[in-house]
This record gives C-alpha cells, structure tokens and sequence, in this order.
RNA sequence: GCCCCCGUAGCUCAGUGGAUAGAGCAUUGGUUUCCUAAACCAUGAGCGCAAGUUCGAUUCUUGCCGGGGGCACCA
C-alpha cells in the first residue's frame, strides 16, 4: 500500500477514535505545495469540522496528537498549521521505500494500475481525408492518441489504435479528377485540390490505374510513412469503402429504420437525431441518392462497438459540431452512450519570425506536419505537441525548436538519461561495481537533491492516474521534465564516481540513478520520446 | 443568434476548492582541478471584469468583456 493510503487510513482512524461521527470520506492527503509544509499534508479538520461542529484548529490538534501517539509507519512528526491543516513529516526511510520500489518494479512495472482491468479501449484519431498529406494538427492528434494508447495501456486496458480512411465520397472523387486534370496538364476542376503536391502524385501515376483508389493509396502511404516517423503506429486502418462493400452499412441503414427514427424528406433519408439530444435531424441519404458521410460513420461506430468496450474518438475542434450527430445516432440504435467518448482538441499554429506560417510549399493551404518532422526531427516535434493540454490553442514557434533545440524541453529530459548511462560508462571503466540493492545502505541518501529525486519518483503513479481519467499525456509531459530536473540537481551536487565519495554512500547513488534511469524511461516511452544513452 | 474551447509573468504555457500561484524562453549576474556546462544557482513581473456558492475561489456556478473554432443533402 502506498504512503498516501497508509496516512488516508491512519487519519480516518484517528477521527473515529477522537469522537468524530460518521468519519468523513471527503478530505484529502496531499502533497502540499510548499516543502516548509511538511511530507503530506490533511485537510480532515477543515473538511470535517462543520458536520461535527467542532472548532477546526481545535478539531486539527485532537487530531494530530492522536496521530502522535498513534503514528503511522514513517512518520516523523505532525503539526496543525493554518486554518487547521495536519501536516505530517516523514523520515526519509518512506523515500528508500520508493527507490526499492522504483528498481525491483523497473520500467515494465512501476506505477503500472489496473484502473482498466483488462478491458479494451478502440481509440480513433487523425483519420485524415486521404486526399493529401497530413497538415500540422494532424500530427498533433496522431502524437496525443499514440500517448494516450500508451497511457492506458500502462493503466490496465488494452487499447487498439484505429485510423478512419473516408475512401469515398464527393471528396475523393474531386482528388481522382484533380490528379487526372494535373496528369494531363490542365487545371484541378471547381472545388478539387490545388496543392503542389497533387501535379507531383500525377506525375507518378501510372496511365492503367484507377485514379482515385490510386490517389487514395499514394495519400495513406504518405501519412503512414510520416506518422511511422513520429512513432505512431496504428493497429487498424479501416476503410469507408469496405465497410460499404460489406454491406454492413445497409445492415446499420435497416437497423436504424428498424427504430421508427427513419423517415423521408424533400427525396432525401433523414434520422431523427434531433429525439437523441441534436438540434436537428441529420439526413443518411442524399436526395440524389448518395450518401452521407454520416451513414457509414454510423456503421463503423456499430462495428467500434462490436470490437470494443470503450469506444473513443479523438476529432478536431471543427468537428466538435459533428459529436452529438453521432451520439444521438448511437443511442438511437439503443447503445450505451457511457461507453462512447469523444476528446476534442483545439488546434495548431505554427510560427516563423513571430509570423503564422500559413501553408507548405508543396500542400498549398496546410501546414504539413512532414515539414515540422523533417525541421526539427520527431522527438522534438511529440515532445512540443505534448507539452500542453488539448484543450488550449497551440502555438508552436518553428524557430524556437530549431535555433535553439539545445535549450529545448526534450532534449533537457533526454541529457538527464545521457548522464545517467554516462556515469555507468565511466563506473564500468574505472571498475566501480553496483553492489544488489539488498546489500546496500540506502540511509545514507540524505541530501535534500537526493531526497528530492525519489520525491518525483514516488509521484508517478499519482501523476499516471490523472493523466488517464484527465485524458492528459501532458501531466506525463511535466513529470518527467520535473524529474529531470530533479536529476540534473543531485548529478550537480551529488557526485557519484569521485574519489573522496563515501563507498557506502556511492552505492547507494548509484542507485539512485539507476531509479532516475527507470523514471525517464518511463515517462519517456509513455511519451514516444527516445531515450538516446549519448547526446 | 446558438454550441464548444481558451483568457495566469514580456513571450509560450503548466497548476490548485485552501496556507507565500510555477516552468521554459527572453534579461542580468554567478558556478567546472574530479561522473557530459545540452547542467546548476540567483534575478523582476501575473490569475480579463463582476456577482454567487463556500469556513476558504485564481480553481466551481452565472453574467459580461476579449480571442479561437463550429452551426451543410462537405467530410
């Protein structure tokens, strides 16, 4: 049981045995912001104190002298502070705790939940129009789906990443018609696609092929190939076209008649979303007798649902209009609205010399994200998308990732790990031997640099859990820049392999980085970020 | 008009129902006989406005102001 727990239940305890009843469940134990605040910290007097009408400060030294002479496992001493905060001090042997934990847990194991139990999770994200390359925001909903695969992955569930290709359509056929105008050297027709890139896909196509499933090959081989780059993989590309072809989107079209939410308009086939939350009926089938995009979007949610347990789409802002469309379709069918998820993120500027940079040279009216992997390589460019939530407007400045990568966010974490395998190059070299952790001495790690470290590291698990039920790779994000840091302070002040180091005391920082080592291992992965052992 | 997101330091962004709100960049200055100075230390300034809920609000609610996005028989 983590430190937390033991100290919720100690509290608890206490207020019983003090008088208090019922034992609220509403405080907390946390982390107080500031280190003069002690380890932890609980505001159980305060939360408690109206329902049982007792004075807080009062209530708070009740309750920290029962703490006192009931103390829980590594607690120091405890203090009423404030309005009535109980403040608890730990002897530094909870931190040794941490680091045993950290090491014989190691990068597989660590901080690892199982929030999921085992259940499957279908993550939707990018499923660009396969009509041309991948602009910015792309890449920065490829990025966050991949970590938050990864997230989830590491707290119990089993994710399978999907990717969405609209292979048919108006769309499409306006991209075939402005390759073949681009082929034979006339101009894309009224609303195809301008792009530079459209006159060099037409010069590669050859004369026998169908030029739209052609265009649409080329275009998911470029995106796989970019998104591969930035380290995102996905398990499933499912085609529109397919789905279509199978008939399981007659099948979902008959079972949505088969609701009574079907019916005709002006020649067209509508469902009345607007019973299901929408603020107005959505049409299937178009009056000339094509479809929607909606229609076979409904049928691959059914077949989402079919495959797995939680459902989540990962769309754009400008699609956030489109979300109740679906849902109210899904619950139409009678599926449970609970397992289906949407995240929406707003979206991505880029800057050059204080200006947005507007379009890429070979797309036209986009951004690529090829342009940014190629600029700045693809751990820099995961790491920028991550450092920030979603739900905030990203601006991303171009030259401050090239210029000055040296004082880039990523690249600070990165050195941290380069030191790290640094210091086990140069051990190895001067035959300085890491003893089992069982055989050494953890006590003597008593430097505020060193304690601090296992800090961060204790945090994790706690940091993990938010990043899942927040839906926030960016909590990873922060953790592992703090830990880096964190290191980077005992690298400087804690010297490991000099000569006048202590033997115990070198043992025992040796381990210490070797639970550094495990921490960015962690959180970088969870990131996509590679871990380099030398920069 | 309606819906969604945002408004925190000069810039880009974190953060929290609590006790003195943080980081990076930029500025200025300092640190290395010894494990990588891509590091460490110091340095000013800030929660858009107003009510409400609360023992306590920058955090929750509402309104206003400002910015972005969306309101198709496009996808």
């Amino acid at each position: 049981m983590v430190i937390r727990e033991q100290l919720a239940q100690a509290v608890s305890e206490a207020l019983g045995a003090i008088g208090v009843e019922p034992v609220p469940t509403n405080f907390v134990v946390e982390r107080p912001a500031r280190r003069e605040h002690g380890d932890w910290s609980t505001n159980a007097a305060l939360a408690s104190s109206k329902a049982a009408g007792r004075n807080p400060r009062e209530l708070g030294q009740e309750l920290a002298d029962y703490l006192t002479e009931n103390r829980p496992p590594h607690v120091e001493s405890l203090e009423i502070a404030g309005p009535g905060f109980v403040n608890f001090r730990l002897a530094p042997t909870w931190l040794y705790d941490v680091l045993t934990e950290v090491v014989e847990q190691g990068e597989q194991n660590y901080g690892s939940l199982q929030i999921g139990k085992g259940s499957s999770v279908n993550i939707e994200f990018v499923s660009a129009n396969p009509t041309g390359p991948i602009h910015a925001g792309g890449g920065r909903w490829g990025v966050y789906g991949d970590s938050l695969a990864r997230i989830m992955a590491r707290c119990g569930y089993q994710p399978h990443k999907e990717y969405y290709v609209n292979d048919r359509g108006v769309q499409t056929k306006l991209f075939g018609q402005s390759l073949v105008a681009r082929k034979n050297g006339e101009q894309p027709p009224e609303g195809g696609y301008q792009g530079e890139y459209i006159e060099q896909w037409a010069s590669e196509m050859p004369d026998d092929v169908d030029p739209v499933s052609w265009g649409i090959e080329r275009s998911l081989t470029d995106a796989k190939n970019v998104l591969a780059e930035m380290n995102v993989e996905f398990d499933t590309w499912s085609s529109e076209q397919a789905l279509v072809d199978s008939g399981a989107m007659d099948a979902a079209l008959e079972q949505l008649r088969s609701t009574g939410n079907v019916f005709e308009s002006d020649g067209a086939t509508w469902l009345r979303t607007s019973e299901f939350g929408d603020s107005e009926d959505r049409v299937l089938v178009k009056s000339d007798g094509e479809l929607t995009y909606f229609t076979p979007d409904i049928a691959y949610h059914i077949d989402k649902f079919n495959r797995g347990d939680h459902i989540i789409d990962v769309l754009g802002a400008d699609h956030h209009g489109y979300i109740l469309r679906m849902r109210a379709a899904l619950l139409a069918l009678g599926k449970d609205g609970d397992r289906y998820e949407t995240l929406i993120g707003q979206k991505v500027k880029l800057t050059s010399d204080g200006e947005e940079v507007k379009m890429s040279k070979r797309a036209g009216n986009i951004v690529e994200i090829r342009d940014l992997v190629d600029e700045v390589g693809p751990d820099v460019a995961r790491f920028a998308y991550l450092l920030q939530s979603i739900d905030s407007p990203q601006t991303i400045d171009l030259d401050l990732l090239k210029t000055e990568a040296s004082e880039n966010p990523v690249f600070y974490v990165q050195y941290a790990n380069a030191r790290i395998h640094s210091i086990g190059a140069q051990a190895k070299e001067r035959g300085v031997v890491r003893l089992p952790l069982a055989e050494v001495d953890l006590t003597s790690l008593t430097h505020e640099r060193e304690l601090e470290v296992l800090r961060q590291l204790s945090a994790f698990p706690e940091i993990l859990e938010v990043a899942l039920a927040e839906r926030a790779p960016h909590k990873i994000t922060n953790w592992v820049r703090e830990l880096a840091a964190a290191f980077h302070g005992f690298y400087r002040d804690c010297p490991i392999l000099r000569t006048d180091t202590d033997p115990d005391l070198q043992q025992a920082r040796l381990w210490l980085a070797e639970a550094s080592r495990v921490g960015l291992a962690i959180g970088l992965d969870l990131l996509g970020v590679s871990a380099p052992e030398q920069m």
